[in-house]
RNA sequence: GGGUCGGUGUCCGAGUGGCCAAAGGAAGCAGACUGUAAAUCUGCCGGCUCAGCCUACGGAGGUUCGAAUCCUCCCCGGCCCA
């Protein structure tokens, strides 16, 4: 492996760095880093994978990751859009997130003692955020900062350019707390890097700022690329929904076709921010791309190295598995043990055998999640959208019957090309 | 507190008494073409017991045969003044 900054480069990992210095220091290895993470859910999903791969390259590389909840300041965060004010987390339910996060991060970082001096930490704001009074924040950490800069920043600015809509004191703060976090990690772990996603460079070289003037030390930041679609939109969400890592949110089978459907133009750079494979490797799957995309080579690569790293090797020949069978259009045909292996794997749902004969099939597409209410499943049908056991469903008024059932006991849904939904009848 | 402009479907954004489930655009979905890709073309895109009905244009009332459109009060946001 080259040294680490030189994979950081070839992976187009470094968007920005405060000091080039930094990079040589991390070469050497024995940095203290940190990232923040959102703790508002139990559960990571696939818009923190880049920081936790990153992170990950940089423990390798010698350095100690310490990966930050917001415990506090995700209760305040961001409000923009529509979903209104965040509500308050009880600490029952932080507690169980970091639980439920702690596990994953233990899958990228190395948490256990072993690691030494590189060892990752997870650490929680509301440690100290929780503490201080607010007459102490504004004496200690609100003096060293004049309005005038905090409206100057891009994130600032762009809210006051939106007639319809300001932006409340509460969320202006924001920048505040994370300084402050940085402040924090730096005195009392000696954390002296952050790093983060394109958008948080304003508020990175904020607290950069403070730990200049309380500490009169020089800290550091470092941003990677935002990661986008082909169509330049939010990478992450689907049309179902967050691509979360925990296997309960997310089966592992989703993930896997999450990423095996990446776009031509992105795969590239989703090899070289999500995979840890050599730059030869990544070489070779670009020129596979360019020549034979037919053959999704760097999809598939992505969407296994992702899916390992996430739930393991076992998990993963399972999805690619499922994946190749479930798109063979071959299932009329397959053996009872492969079929209920599939259903594992595949998103499914569980119907008593009394219903069948009276069961609508719309019912049973709205159960699935396949379409969103029956108008969305007759619409589907008649557009020659809906397939039933792999076969397109002309009848939008048909029902479930036992002639349907593949062994005695499943029925395979499909809407599209490519979403499918498994019913097990018992 | 005063003045003023505004709050429309997932988002942006028309509509200013009936022809409005509401133009147009974007997003999304399906079909065709493909490679479980992109682009392109076509259709769809509130719900339901679906030739009909119900719910919807910030909220609650009111005027009217009839309101997203007019009136009253309230809530929320922008701008200006104090």
């Amino acid at each position: 492996m080259p040294d680490l900054v030189a994979d950081l480069r070839f992976r187009g990992l470094i968007h920005q760095v405060t000091d080039e210095a930094i990079l040589e220091r991390l070469d050497a290895g024995g940095v203290i880093v940190y990232a923040g993470f959102d703790p508002s859910a139990p559960s990571l999903h696939v818009g923190s994978l880049l920081q936790l791969c990153t992170l990950r390259r940089l423990q390798q590389g010698g350095n100690r990751p310490i990966s930050l909840a917001g415990g506090a300041t995700g209760l305040i965060g961001d409000p923009g859009g529509k979903t209104g004010e965040r509500s308050l987390l009880s600490p029952v339910d932080l507690d169980a997130n970091l639980a439920g996060i702690r596990r994953q991060l233990g899958q990228f970082l190395d948490l256990t003692d072993e690691a030494g001096d590189t060892q990752a930490l997870l650490l929680d704001n509301s440690a100290w955020l929780g503490e201080i009074g607010l007459i102490d924040f504004l004496r200690d950490v609100g003096k060293h900062f004049t309005v005038n800069q905090m409206v100057a920043k891009e994130s600032v600015k762009a809210r006051f350019e939106r007639p319809d809509q300001g932006i409340s004191y509460t969320e202006f703060s924001y920048m505040l707390l994370q300084a402050y976090d940085f402040l924090r990690l730096h005195l009392d772990y000696g954390c002296d890097l952050q790093l983060g996603g394109s958008d948080q460079w304003g508020n990175i070289t904020m607290g950069i700022d403070l730990i200049k003037k309380v500490a009169g030390d020089e800290a550091y930041g470092l941003t990677t690329p935002l990661v986008l679609k082909a169509d330049g939109t939010k990478f992450g969400k689907t049309e179902s929904g967050t691509v979360w890592l925990d296997p309960g949110r997310t089966s592992p089978y989703l993930l896997y076709q999450f990423f095996l459907n990446a776009d031509d133009a992105v795969v590239g750079q989703y090899l070289r921010y999500f995979t840890f494979l050599t730059h030869e490797q990544i070489e070779a799957l670009d020129v596979e791309t360019a020549t034979r995309p037919e053959r999704r080579a760097a999809q598939r690569a992505v969407a296994k190295a992702v899916c390992a790293l996430v739930h393991g090797p076992e998990e993963t020949e399972r999805a690619e598995w499922a994946s190749a069978v479930l798109f063979a259009e071959e299932i009329a045909t397959l053996d009872e043990q492969t079929l209920l292996a599939l259903v594992d794997d595949a998103p499914s749902g569980i119907w008593t055998r009394r219903e069948l004969g009276t069961l609508p099939l719309v019912d049973v597409l709205v159960a699935s999640g396949l379409v969103s209410s029956k108008s969305d499943a007759r619409r589907a049908i008649s557009q020659g959208g809906i397939y039933v056991n792999n076969r397109r469903e002309p009848e939008a008024e048909r029902v479930i019957r036992t002639e349907d059932l593949l062994h005695d006991r499943y029925v395979f849904l499909r809407r599209g090309r490519r979403d499918y939904h498994v019913l097990r009848f018992e």
